[in-house]
DNA sequence: GCCAACTGTTACATATTGTAACGCTACAAA
DNA sequence: TTTGTAGCGTTACAATATGTAACAGTTGGC
């Protein structure tokens, strides 16, 4: 992983699809995005290798083809995006960020308790 | 406000220079970062005039001064942030989100039962 | 009238992103 | 074994975005 980058938009959509299959060949990717954003495999390829570069999937072969997958699932990156946003407006306090969540109609104090309860109630998955 | 563009580094001191007091002309944003980072006047300006196009701050004068002013809190630009986050990897899942952040140590369970109780008691700002 | 303080305009080097062509290699069909 | 072709490696280039700034123009105050 040379640098950790944020993902571009075009970078989010070949993301998207292989996290949303867990394994992706580039050519899965093309077929993919093809309708909305047609593309040749050779840019799908650069694509994804610059989503390898920045650490975001990795590669192995599958006969002579590369296959795709994501090296972090979807909730890891996007917790530690939010971990981002708190170091850098939220002076490192997660309560300013909720705070601010629920301020901005992003979450409703309601949601919120009940989420907590919920998944605190849910607990024991690390040992 | 022509492009909502997320911020680059740079633009990301300039803004906290901005929050941090409210108000700020070009040549307190050079001054507040010149031991970090020295630039001419005419950089902060540039960034400046992006940041207010980006829609981030809007300017009034004072005297024949610019006085920046940012158009949004730092807690709304962070929870937005968040929200676009949350629609990107979590299918609009704000559970989706907790989940990954508890799970990521960004936020404990524990943490979170009591900063929902907290959050949710202190309600009614909002009339 | 002239200076100092500001703004407006324009420029340009880098870096990042979007998009792709071309060439090479190895398996597979004929 | 020749050759088509699927699939990779390499390289390129235009469009943006970002960092950095010079220079010209205007005006309030001395």
């Amino acid at each position: 992983m040379k640098r950790p980058g944020r993902l571009s938009e075009l970078e989010q959509e070949v993301m998207d699809v292989v996290w949303s299959r867990s394994f992706a060949t580039a050519e899965d990717c093309r077929e993919a995005l093809a309708a909305r954003r047609p593309m040749k495999d050779s840019t799908v390829r650069t694509i994804l290798r610059r989503l390898e570069e920045k650490g975001y999937v990795s590669h192995g072969l599958e006969g002579r083809t590369f296959v795709y997958r994501a090296t972090q699932p979807r909730h890891n990156v996007a917790a530690r995006a939010v971990q981002g946003i708190i170091d850098r407006f939220c002076e490192g306090s997660v309560e300013q960020l909720l705070v601010g969540m629920v301020e901005n109609d992003v979450l409703d104090r309601r949601k919120l308790r009940q989420l907590a309860r919920k998944i605190s109630e849910r607990k024991g998955q690390k040992p």
